[in-house]
DNA sequence: TATGCAACTTACCACTTGGTAAGTTATCTC
DNA sequence: GAGATAACTTACCAAGTGGTAAGTTGCATA
């Protein structure tokens, strides 16, 4: 990989981190430039502005879902085993990577529609939301009620998987830091059976 | 109610349709003062500061909550049928007033740690979330499982219930308006399944 | 050694942000 | 009618925003 590739690794996952922790509006370049040891214009030599930066982190999101929804597919034949895998799969990869489900939810909610991203743009996460609907689709459950359902579950699936690694920290600061690592702990198996219950019939 | 009151209450509806639209960090006074056809200062002279009138709308919020949860206790005997029948009306509530959801998750997302509310202030819908929690460990299946179990479970409920309806804008412009509305129609009843079969045995 | 180019930096810029100070107007009570 | 108080307004302000322009540095290649 070039010095030019690995540069700019290390600033998304900066520009990530700050994006997850405080959304798209709450962070500026200067805090991202500061954190990274450059200037706010030596960030925008790389990515031309901020609503550019911002896509090319959720583009490197997209790029990581997919591998995990992928990955979970090849792991099983059933749509049923691929999905409760690829959310389990999903809790984990946000347990491990903090910002994961705070990006997430952030780019289903000021996605298109609000000012953030240019709407001639395609919108962001949209090559991984296709098929997952599309997934749940498959299930010999949802596969007769139509997209519309299956869209539904899946935004449902989705929230009970990304909101609460995403409130973990405030969750924390309520409930102490204790409970909250147990809850955490249990989350996986929670989620587990959560996907199977409401994709099996 | 007075007067005063009266437009308190103008005040907040509008502040809170701002802020559930486009955050804490992308609201501005103006763009709320702007609306309501006062200037900045009026609306500052009401509340004091940014951060108050927010916490002012997410009180409001709480309130509402809780009246959707004690309602929901009032209507049922079991644990089981309260939840179920919060959740369903949470939906519904969120269904008509758009703006609900996507405050919940934001409160809980940026309320305490961030630097957006006072660390000593009460974190926002603490009061709504603690008997949300004693609610499901209420329940026959949760109620050995401790408190970090029944937390985990309510976030997971939570995200499914609140995700939706505060992405829906932002999926009617990725998969079209007429599916949905659709979806949006099933989502109470698929609430209404996803609760139960997590709530029952 | 010369050329070119990516990777920056310094210096600005116009604009918006939340917030303060002081003054004005209307309303309500005594 | 007098006085107080709530409900504003106009006029600012310092700080921070994303972004542009122009220059500098260092390295790779011809």
């Amino acid at each position: 990989m070039s010095s030019a590739q690995q540069t700019q690794k290390a600033l998304l996952r900066v520009a990530r981190d700050h994006f997850a922790a405080r959304g798209y509006q709450g962070t500026s370049l200067a805090q991202i430039s500061a954190e990274l040891g450059i200037t706010k214009q030596g960030l925008l030599h790389h990515f031309g502005s901020k609503e550019r930066l911002y896509r090319a982190v959720l583009g490197q999101l997209n790029q990581d879902l997919l591998q995990l929804l992928f990955a979970a597919m090849d792991e099983a034949e059933d749509p049923e085993d691929q999905l409760e895998r690829f959310f389990v799969a999903l809790a984990d990869f946000s347990q491990a990577e903090q910002s994961a489900s705070a990006l997430v939810i952030g780019a289903l909610i000021d996605g298109p529609g609000q000012a953030i991203i240019a709407q001639d743009a395609p919108p962001p996460l949209q090559d991984f939301l296709e098929p997952l609907v599309a997934l749940v689709q498959a299930t010999a459950r949802w596969q007769k009620a139509g997209f519309p359902a299956a869209l539904s579950i899946a935004m449902k699936l989705l929230g009970a998987t990304c909101l609460f690694p995403a409130v973990r920290s405030s969750l924390a600061l309520r409930f102490g830091p204790a409970p909250l690592g147990q809850a955490e702990q249990q989350a996986g198996a929670h989620l587990r059976d959560l996907v199977r219950r409401m994709v099996l019939e």
